[in-house]
DNA sequence: CGTTACACCTGAGGGC
DNA sequence: TGCCCTCAGGTGTAAC
């Protein structure tokens, strides 16, 4: 689900619902892979904080709280990160109510994957995590706590310039397409943007990084923005106005040119996008927009 | 160091 | 209906 847009989305969503309130109760699932910070010390710390600002740094979200303390989420594969409960209604706008997940309107039950529920002192609207395959993370980092994982970070995908790319690119053998992919190259892009922008670049995926020029530097990192950018203005690929269980049929649905379009024509040339495995992702591209 | 294969986990969908 | 396979918007790690 989740890649820049759907993190910039997502968090645009809850911050009315987290910055600004106290935590009362936090309840968790069973330890597991998916918290970096096992759930007792994460109660703990939690417990009576204030939620002093959010942020997203490429795919991950990352929530100072009161006492200089952070907790950093990232939502994985199949992370779900919403406003729950009655009063939850009060927060958002009605295009956002509209675009609730059914596990996401305010009745839904938290079921064994909501794995992660805040509430909040004044009893309002809780914020819950849900995440089937617990690729997600949570993890709470004490006042000063370096991560490993943001220190690796590159540049924001929305703030990386074609000649910081360029110079990454250079030295590097692996197909264009796996260092779009790179999060300590540019963060936020994934697998869907990574394909959009190539196809609007007209640059294969499986092209050698190292034999990009500048000036396709440039204009792919151009386009990359291009997409991510009306990714959010549209809500993301798996928010939409449009409810689907499904995740597909999100605003961005209509606008893929080549990502998971195997055999369908090209919008542009009506070539058939062709299908390839890079780096064990999927790749798509048009055979003869892009050379 | 750069590159690659694989691991983590659950569910959906297709073919038989 | 069940079984078995492949696929999925991500990323850390081990091994060459």
């Amino acid at each position: 689900m989740p890649e820049l847009p759907e993190v910039e989305v997502t968090r645009r969503k809850i911050a009315p619902a987290l910055v600004g309130r106290v935590i009362a109760v936090v309840r968790t699932t069973a330890p597991s892979y998916f918290f970096l910070t096992p759930p007792a010390v994460l109660k703990r710390q939690l417990k009576g904080r204030t939620v002093a600002r959010l942020e997203r740094l490429g795919k991950y979200l990352l929530a100072t709280l009161d006492d200089g303390s952070r907790l950093l989420l990232h939502l994985g594969m199949t992370g779900q990160l919403f406003v729950q409960g009655s009063a939850s209604l009060r927060l958002l706008s009605s295009t956002a109510r509209a675009s609730l997940k059914p596990e996401q309107q305010p009745a839904f039950k938290p079921d064994k994957h909501t794995h992660l529920r805040l509430s909040f002192r004044d009893g309002a609207a809780e914020v819950w995590f849900r995440d089937t395959r617990k690729f997600g993370k949570v993890k709470w980092l004490a006042p000063g706590e370096r991560d490993a994982r943001l220190a690796k970070l590159g540049p924001d995908a929305l703030e990386v310039t074609g000649a910081e790319f360029h110079a990454a690119a250079r030295r590097r053998r692996v197909p264009v397409k796996t260092l779009l992919l790179d999060q300590s190259v540019l963060a936020g892009v994934g697998n869907i943007y990574a394909d959009e922008a190539l196809f609007l670049t007209g640059v294969r995926p499986t092209l050698k990084a190292s034999t990009l020029s500048g000036a396709q530097c440039d204009r792919l990192i151009a386009n990359a923005q291009r997409v991510l950018r009306r990714s959010i203005a549209t809500g993301g690929s798996s928010i939409s106005d449009y409810v689907a269980p499904d995740g597909k049929d999100g605003a961005y649905q209509d606008e893929r040119m080549v990502y998971d379009r195997e055999g369908q024509p090209c919008k542009v040339c009506g070539a058939k996008i062709k299908r390839v495995v890079i780096g064990q992702r999927s790749a798509h591209y048009c055979p003869r927009c892009q050379r």
